[in-house]
DNA sequence: ATCCCGAGGG
DNA sequence: CCCTCTGGAT
């Protein structure tokens, strides 16, 4: 296959390779519903999916409803998610985002990302993760790794999160937007890691514009 | 030390 | 735009 000359073309050909390569791709965040799914992604700023999981069975347990989480007391909730850090700040969303959930919206979790955003404690990854994830929604999550891979691999010149959500869109087919981040995701923690990537061992290194391996490296100095 | 699929506030 | 919130794993 000939090196894609857009932008488009780029995105496409990265999301057929990576789903080679990752073709099981899925989210790590063990839930069981979207409400569930809300409550784990919320807790995973700056913390492992492994160390989300480890909480959440006894939070679900607890809480199994946002009605439940609505009229919970903060102190024990704070006590549930404590080891993921940030846990003041996090409980505060938890509580607000489930009182929204149950005053807005009956308890069930919207679908539109507007929707999705006004609930406190809620950015657009985190609607992003829980439309493709737990609603079957188009949604592309822009973390620091999509950020930082889709710069690198010349599918954006973008730098705003939101930009580079926009034109991701209006690039990749809307079915494959969810596992196209899921992949970027893992692709971006396992080799086109933020500092010394292994370019030498990265799958999409001959049309990366990025790569460090002197012999492809397009742009020479 | 540095990273982990961020969000809200100033 | 920057700063802050925060604990665990490596």
């Amino acid at each position: 296959m000939a090196k894609p000359r857009t932008p488009k073309g780029r995105a496409r050909e990265v999301a057929r390779r990576l789903a080679e390569v990752y073709p099981d791709a899925h989210c790590e965040l063990d839930h069981a519903n979207p409400y569930e799914l809300l409550v784990a992604t919320i807790l995973s700023a700056q913390s492992t999916d492994a160390n989300v999981n480890k909480v959440t069975p006894a939070l679900f347990a607890r809480y199994p409803a946002p009605e439940d989480l609505a009229h919970a007391d903060p102190a024990e909730v704070e006590q549930l998610v404590f080891t993921t850090g940030f846990y003041k700040a996090k409980t505060r969303s938890l509580l607000g985002m489930a009182n929204r959930l149950v005053e807005e919206y009956g308890g069930v979790v919207p679908g539109p990302i507007e929707d999705l955003v006004s609930l406190p404690g809620v950015g657009r990854k985190t609607a992003n993760v829980v439309r493709s994830v737990a609603l079957g929604l188009p949604g592309f999550a822009v973390d620091t790794h999509v950020q930082r891979l889709t710069q690198r691999l010349g599918i954006t010149t973008e730098t705003d999160p939101v930009a580079i959500e926009r034109e991701v869109n209006a690039m990749v087919p809307p079915a494959d937007l969810g596992p196209l981040g899921l992949r970027l995701i893992l692709h971006g923690r396992r080799v086109c890691t933020a500092r010394k990537p292994k370019c030498a061992e990265c799958s999409l290194e001959d049309i990366c514009p990025a790569s460090l391996l002197p012999t492809r490296r397009p742009k020479q100095a």
